[in-house]
DNA sequence: ATAACCATGTAAATGGTTACATGATTAG
DNA sequence: CTAATCATGTAACCATTTACATGGTTAT
């Protein structure tokens, strides 16, 4: 899924600033499923409208540039309506801080130390960001994805407080076994 | 993490063709962690001999290509060590099936059933797959990274079960809340 | 004072996917 | 007989990231 029909996804729930699309993807629902930076959200509000799936208002402000509010056209949600009809990708993950703990006879315990925390830290984040999702008077739909995302990231919240032992212990203690509940 | 540093991880574990090398990144420890293809794999070996971080031995075969078999050098593993001291990227997911979920209103309900039952067939395979890991003999990292994913796609699926009303239920019906144990 | 936030945009570089090209062997 | 597996590789294309460019306002 491109950055196109994504901005075209965030603007069915209302107008919007590129910069209001950016924060979407850092804090909204969305944020745990996709993310896009300024770089690639520009130019496609710019293609866009080109191609005449989106409106561009623009308010102006002192002191810093324009501000731009775009609105989707009918035209943009068909097209966005039609991509939904696909057959969705297989999920892609990239988890640079999982291959340093696969890869953790390599490193410095000190660093190790700080991936893990790191680690830690980031899907605490990610829990305490989708709690502070307003939970009122959301759709069904939003309830759904919010949940999904908060089970995932306690899962590994609470994973990682349970197995920390499996990367830190010294050599030569008994047989270990990752604890699941 | 680039496909040429990940081609240098895999191959501390021991030589292995590009072909092998796709492998584990289709059933391995490592499956869920990053993706990569032969057309990124293939080039990284090259490269990679090119610079003298891989050596390559060339088994004759009949009938298909040669077979060529890839080891990391002193040099490449002093390369793979420095990569692996610096601070990982933050996670990045990219979930098709999860957007569309968020916009189901969108979708027809036979078409939004079709992406449900595929997205937990997604991940009961996942659980499957990491569950036939052979787990004798597997280093703790290993243990700590499969047993992450098994608890992360557990909890995929056990969401799935207990909160598909969220997204079916007409309209209508009682509040609703996502149960999450 | 300092950091974070508001606000947009371009160009170059990076890096990976997809499609193409080839084709025997093995398992069900 | 059909599908999956084995086995490598290139080239064109696609999409995104990163770095650069600019700078006032607001909260701590």
């Amino acid at each position: 899924m491109d950055v196109r029909t994504l901005c075209l996804g965030i603007l069915t729930l209302g107008d919007a600033s590129g910069y209001e699309i950016k924060k979407q993807f850092e804090e909204g629902p969305l944020a745990f499923f996709y993310q896009i930076g300024f770089g690639a959200i520009y130019p496609a509000l710019k293609s866009l409208n080109r191609d005449g799936l989106v409106n561009c208002t623009e308010i102006m402000q002192h002191g810093r540039p324009n501000k731009k509010i775009y609105s989707i056209t009918s035209e943009g949600i068909k097209i966005f309506k039609k991509y939904l009809m696909r057959t969705p990708a297989c999920d892609k993950l990239r988890s640079e801080s999982i291959v340093m703990f696969f890869f953790a006879h390599f490193l410095a315990k000190e660093h190790l130390d700080g991936v893990f925390e790191g680690y830690l830290d980031e899907n605490r984040k990610a829990v305490e960001t989708i709690k502070n999702i307003n939970q009122n008077n959301i759709s069904p739909e939003c309830q759904f994805t919010n949940g999904l995302g908060l089970t995932v990231y306690n899962a590994i919240v609470h994973y990682m407080e349970n197995n920390r032992r499996l990367l830190f212990d010294e050599k030569g203690s008994d047989q270990r076994e990752p604890e699941m509940k």
